[in-house]
DNA sequence: CGCGCGAATATGTCTATACATATTGAACCC
DNA sequence: GGGTTCAATATGTATAGACATATTCGCGCG
């Protein structure tokens, strides 16, 4: 048995995949040519075309004639649910928007959870408050992991919340969102302006990047203020 | 300007695509072979190939070396928000699960957004609740549109709950999931044995089959009991 | 009658080649 | 100097042929 399970157009998907998806390659990168790659890899410019095009369709690169591949500006969002940056949404709508740090710092893993994402290294913790209109849009709870995102230590979070500058640096590969509906607890109810008790809906979401854990971010929306849209539809 | 502004393999990927979508080709129908395929579009086998492996890794047909290529079971979901068949959540988390029928009835549309739905028929109304493991675990009120799916008029939704009768005979092709968190009015907390006010996490879903829209359904959980989790990852 | 084996079939992948098309960069002319 | 043209480049699509591989069907043998 000499031949690997895998086929050669696979092969070379998954190599370049893995390439863009770990940040060797970051957003922007200029790709080598077909030409380049199929003397790379001694095979003809169809196989190589063919994982090129795979991944252009994945979304993972962009493809110009004449200009060559890049790697792809991380998609805001693969058309799933739609929440991510909620400071794009507020804008989107044609509202000002504030983002308020109420509380912010660093320190260790406190709970066997928070241990799981700060992989031995300390953790960047945040509350925060959107603001849409004037009015308490959202009240933010957040992890960042510095063992994943070393750089996030010098970012300046006072121009750029730390949601949106999340986005705009690190790429993400999976998430896990989890949602539910509690009452506001009392501190809740103050920050966002509501009654105690009153349905907040509650976003809670874990992020990783190539396996690694990145950030945990627990969003707290007024129940009537907000809605969550997801859409899925025909592929394009 | 002659030429189309799209691929012969495009086009014959859409074209076999609006056939499965569109129900002429039923789950489990097979495909003609790609020899006969390249017949029929004149063609050499990779262009079709393309147009097939695409279909294939898009999750529309299964593809069986030497059997052929048939139309793929509905995927019950494509890996997206995962709320769409409540019985078989309920019961592969081992509960015990029924579902409770309150009302069903057939009228003509109330409003407008109605009338969009019904498309100048009927629509069948349902409010049901469904139990889990004994307790009240989400009520659900839903409307089908008889214009889109006249054989709904003869199913027994005693033994099959809409949601689930509607998920095994009809493929949706698109969805609109809108969630909220409410209060709980006086009726909901009552069918759903909790305080008035209480959290609920309310989801609304809007599905269309083929551009056609088939129904719409809200269903309303305790924020406590229940957890929406949708979880995105890698393609493969 | 049942079982195994081989042939036919349909897909899976790859090669080599060809032509089309968008884009860029540079040469060229006014 | 500025705008136009043109050729080089890289991708987009398609062809025809080849070999590999999984699966199924049917035939023949015991």
């Amino acid at each position: 048995m000499s031949a690997p399970q895998t086929t050669l157009s696979q092969r070379i998907r998954d190599e370049i995949e893995g390439l863009i998806r770990s940040g060797v390659w970051p957003p922007g990168h200029k790709a080598p040519s077909e030409a380049e790659l199929m003397a790379q890899y001694g095979c003809s410019r169809m196989t190589v075309n063919k994982a090129m095009s795979a991944l252009a369709e994945a979304g993972l690169i962009v493809r110009r004639r004449r200009a060559g591949s890049f790697v792809a500006r991380p998609r805001v969002h693969s058309a799933v649910l739609d929440i991510p940056d909620i400071q794009a949404q507020v804008l989107a709508r044609g509202e000002t928007y504030a983002f308020v740090m109420l509380d912010e710092g660093r320190r260790a893993a406190e709970s066997d959870e928070e241990a799981e994402l700060a992989r031995g290294q300390d953790l960047l913790v945040f509350r925060g408050l959107h603001v849409a209109a004037g009015r308490p849009f959202a009240l933010e709870d957040r992890l960042i992991a510095l063992a994943a995102v070393p750089e996030a230590a010098d970012a300046d979070f006072a121009s750029e919340p730390p949601g949106a500058w999340l986005l705009h640096h690190v790429p993400w590969t999976e998430a896990e969102n989890r949602i539910s509906a509690v009452g506001a607890e009392p501190e809740a109810a103050r920050l966002l302006a509501l009654d105690e008790g009153a349905a907040l809906l509650a976003v809670e979401r874990r992020t990783w990047r190539a396996g690694e854990p990145v950030t945990w971010v627990r969003q707290l929306f007024p129940g009537e203020a907000y809605d969550l849209v997801a859409r899925f539809g025909p592929a394009r």
